[in-house]
DNA sequence: GCAAATTTTGACCGATTGGACAAACGTTAG
DNA sequence: CTAACGTTTGTCCAATCGGTCAAAATTTGC
């Protein structure tokens, strides 16, 4: 019942004043990384100053390090949900779609955790290893029990579900990249449905032309 | 002819020294970006002092400029190419080939790359918004014409370039994510050959299992 | 071989970094 | 009211940051 790390006490204001580093942390660490990152630009984006700050978290690390504990739960969180039962190509779809709508919704998180990879994931790599492999070892049997049954065509499950990480957090990730090429036009608010269209097709039908 | 900058005269000294401090510092930015890279750290990868090395470049800022600037001129490469010529579906194929091939062979000029857009592109954003757009927004039209002679499928020419991109440039982006979760068999110098195999088949026929 | 030009170095600078610390301030239970 | 506790601030520190500069060492043109 009891985990080694027990849960600290702590009063209404330490959890107010905490979640209000974290929501600023991540401002900052999604868009400049964290060796990128100052603690005193953290600090003023959280509206205090920084001896205040270290008060609630000790190091810097220890910020980067409960963002990305919560960011991985909720980050896999539609991988998880991919499940056997029902029709294969409709939980593929609805998993697209579900991590197109975390891109469009958490872009932050995505870049959050492009950086930490990007960056030889120096901090989270026993996680990559352990949790992450063996959830997607074990979707991609789910997968490749679905090829067996020839309800979907037969390729590499793994490098199935990589090109829909891809796909999906690159418009979270690259997004300024993506309106800059779209134009002020196409890459307005609709771009995101355009790209669930897109992708929908992609991962259905492909590329070849219907006879 | 002449450029508004002309090419400053440089020794035989200055040319491999300044190509010691750029090999150096592609591998530093590329896994630190700007701000979380030091001079420091350039200079020592280049085995010289930093003195040394502001001798050569005087400001941080123009090695990233230099590195950025030959970085898409090779990056963009692959998409001058593809043309209207041939066969569309081997033109696109041979496109993905291509960038998936330089995702393994130049895994820090993508990672590069990567860094600079994930922090909003601030160096880089007039020649994604001018260079960029242009060159994708012609290709996109070259796709189109296809579409409209019913040689590929029709669907959106600018999202399946990022799809392209995306789906490649992720073996460079993610890649200690992508062996730590393929794991040491699966994960080996094979990789480059399954993910080509997986993504032809994606782009080609998609998932809908053969009838 | 020698003078001029180029390259390298060590010492240094002001600014910023992550973090420590004690004092001051605020809050609350008795 | 007051003592105990939780919160906030100003000040300070050693380390590191990007960058300068003059002097020394080296290379080059003749």
């Amino acid at each position: 019942m009891t985990t080694s790390t027990q849960a600290p006490r702590r009063t209404r204001i330490q959890q107010e004043k905490r979640e209000l580093i974290l929501e600023a942390a991540l401002e900052v660490f999604s868009t400049s990384g964290f060796r990128g990152s100052t603690i005193d630009q953290i600090a003023e984006a959280a509206g205090m100053s920084k001896p205040n700050l270290l008060y609630y978290f000790r190091r810097k690390e220890d910020i980067h390090e409960t963002l990305m504990e919560r960011l991985l739960e909720t980050w896999l969180a539609p991988l998880r949900e991919l499940d056997d039962i029902g029709d294969p190509m409709t939980e593929l779809r609805s998993y697209i779609r579900r991590k197109l709508e975390m891109a469009r919704d958490f872009p932050r998180e995505s870049r959050l955790f492009a950086n930490e990879i990007l960056q030889g994931a120096p901090r989270i790599m026993p996680l990559l290893a352990g949790e992450l492999k063996t959830l997607v070892d074990e979707k991609a049997a789910v997968i490749k029990g679905w090829m067996r049954a020839g309800k979907i065509a037969r390729t590499d499950p793994w490098h199935l579900i990589f090109s829909i990480w891809a796909t999906t957090q690159h418009y979270a990730d690259f997004d300024v990249q993506v309106r800059a090429v779209l134009g002020p036009n196409r890459g307005g608010d609709g771009r995101f449905e355009d790209a669930a269209r897109f992708l929908e097709q992609l991962f259905l039908d492909g590329l070849k032309p219907k006879a």
